[in-house]
DNA sequence: GCCGTTTTCGGCCCGACTGTTTTCAGTCG
């Protein structure tokens, strides 16, 4: 069985977990944790790294006990220290602390006490006033873990961003009306921009004196109210999507704001940075001794620290702050930066609107240029296109060219790729377009290595622009493919042809570790919106904000290109 | 378990809210 990073984080998150639950020392815990998210974060495969013979101990957070883990993983598919743990401490333990409320000292008095070891037994245990008797427990406790355990069932999952963000934009506007309020922001994942978000962390500046905090749990949007404190309350909305707020003054902004959009593992190294320099970093600002020094903005935070800036979608402690050290911070593309969108559909297909409408309303978007890319004729719910019927659609297209002003229409299409590897329309026909955008859309399930052959062969048709959507996934209702994706954008690379980061707000893919990995390869990536409706070209803010996750700078992104700078390019891939 | 312009030991980020407590532990972010 290949072992992927993936399945190092499962690993090292069990120990830290079944360690929490032993009481061992915390910072051993916390670098398995560390470990994790390193791996999680990872641009490459752990296990190629170890074949390859490189020095795992070289990565931030690695010594030489987890790098002699991480190679037993790799080598052999298990690891011994974890069976040990195992043994010591029954493994479904770690399931009770995912239960809200529940944390290692908790489960641990009631598999001592109580003998719990399952979500089945507490449940029983609650259901039969058995915990309230544990010292530390009491009624309150034992009501917020049965209700907590009846939430669970019907479990919420994260949001996708862009259907978290109108409530996010509601509850600042609510916010912003409240008496002796002056600023508010959202910050947390939602602000680092984040594929999906499980909470919105919600910055206010006020006056001590202000209501925000009352009127805030009174928002009418509120279904319950989990805590509400002076400075800090938190509540769950009707959508069940969960909404912090934290209160500070206004001279704090900065502080809290770096403090409360995380992520926590980059807050941690700025603060130990902090603390090298005799500084104590908090949400209120920075102080030496008693004397606050900077916290007025973010900007502040980092200078006292001695950094630059370090935008939100980068702040992972992935990197970027040896970056920053380093005076190496990608300059990241911005949203102003895209000159063009290389992947819509018109009703021709499965879109909602003309193509004349779909181009107005790209122009009306500040676009310079729009591919048109219809499904093709394998994808019959979509109403795909067979030979004929694009032919009448690049007359259209034409046509149109010719009479639009300051847009410019390219012909394309969105190619199935079948489960062979070849393209579902000819290659003859193919020839005549702009630009060949193509994309799996069945046969999702195939095992790896076939997947990704497929991939790669489709790659090496004679016309092949672009690779849609890569992975696959739906948030939140498919699954990535299971598909070699370092193969992949190797062989873009070596095939001079291009991936997306498609925009949909359900797809956001290739993900963030992704993109970074292919701007490492050289590969550039482009940011499309894959509109259906003249709406659509909206998300292309959230296509943005993973294309910043992944480091990306303007000249990583093929569609911050000129018209002219990009037809050359388009037409390389057109022709070998 | 990691790490080092305090380098092989002794540190390791910081604060708010809740519930069960009479001063604080546990959890969370």
């Amino acid at each position: 069985m290949p072992i992927l990073n993936p399945d190092i984080v499962q690993i090292f998150d069990e120990i830290a977990d079944l360690l929490e639950i032993e009481d061992a020392n915390p910072f051993r815990i916390r670098a398995y944790r560390n470990a994790a998210r390193l791996v999680q974060g990872l641009s490459s495969d752990v296990k190629t790294m170890v074949e390859a013979g490189e020095d795992l101990t070289e990565l931030p957070g690695i010594g030489d006990d987890l790098a002699k883990k991480i190679i037993e993983i790799v080598t052999t598919g298990h690891c011994s220290f974890l069976e040990k743990l195992e043994k010591q401490t029954p493994p479904a333990l770690t399931e009770l602390l995912k239960v809200p409320g529940l944390g290692p000292k908790r489960v641990k008095a009631l598999w001592h006490e109580l003998d719990v070891e399952t979500v089945d037994q507490l449940t029983r245990a609650a259901r039969e006033k058995r915990i309230r008797g544990i010292p530390g427990f009491g009624e309150k406790t034992e009501a917020r873990i049965l209700e907590a355990l009846q939430a669970q069932i019907a479990a919420v999952p994260r949001f996708p961003i862009a259907i978290a963000a109108p409530y996010a934009a509601a509850l600042v506007r609510y916010l912003q009306n409240v008496p002796g309020v002056q600023r508010v922001v959202v910050a947390g994942s939602f602000r680092r921009g984040r594929d999906t978000v499980g909470d919105l962390d919600i910055l206010a500046t006020a006056a001590t004196d202000s209501p925000v905090m009352a009127r805030f749990t009174a928002y009418e949007d509120v279904a319950e109210v989990l805590s509400h404190g002076t400075t800090r309350a938190t509540v769950i909305l009707r959508n069940k999507l969960q909404v912090d707020l934290r209160a500070v003054d206004e001279s704090a902004y900065g502080a809290a704001l770096h403090y409360f959009t995380g992520s926590k593992a980059h807050n941690i190294a700025i603060r130990r940075m902090g603390q090298d320099m005799g500084l104590k970093v908090n949400e209120y600002g920075l102080f030496r001794g008693k004397e606050r020094i900077a916290g007025d903005t973010e900007e502040s935070v980092y200078a006292a620290v001695g950094l630059p800036y370090i935008a939100p979608e980068l702040r992972e402690n992935c990197g970027e702050i040896q970056a920053a050290r380093a005076g190496h911070l990608p300059k990241l593309v911005a949203m102003g930066d895209l000159r063009g969108d290389l992947h819509a559909h018109s009703k021709a297909s499965d879109g909602h609107y003309s193509v004349r409408d779909m181009a107005a309303a790209a122009k009306a978007a500040g676009l310079e240029y729009l591919a048109i890319t219809e499904h093709s004729r394998h994808l019959t719910v979509a109403h795909g296109l067979d030979p004929v019927r694009l032919r009448r659609q690049l007359d259209e297209i034409d046509a149109l060219n010719r009479e639009l002003d300051g847009i410019t229409l390219l012909k394309g299409i969105e190619v199935d790729i079948l489960e062979d590897g070849s393209l579902d329309l000819p290659d003859g026909i193919l020839g005549d377009l702009d630009l060949v955008v193509a994309a799996v859309h069945y046969r999702f399930d195939l095992p790896r290595s076939k997947q990704t052959a497929r991939i790669l062969k489709a790659m090496d048709s004679p016309h092949f622009t672009i690779l849609a959507h890569p992975s696959g996934r739906l948030i939140g209702s498919r699954e990535a493919m299971d598909v070699d994706m370092p193969r992949v954008i190797r062989h873009a690379r070596e095939r001079g042809c291009f991936l997306e980061i498609n925009a949909q707000p359900e797809r956001l893919d290739l993900v963030d570790i992704h993109a970074r990995m292919a701007k490492e390869e050289g590969v550039l990536l482009a940011v499309n919106s894959d509109a259906h409706s003249i709406h659509d070209f909206d998300n292309l803010r959230f296509g943005l904000q993973q294309a910043r996750r992944g480091w990306l700078e303007k000249k990583d992104v093929l569609n911050t290109r000129t018209l002219k700078a990009l037809r050359p390019l388009l037409a390389a891939t057109m022709s070998s």
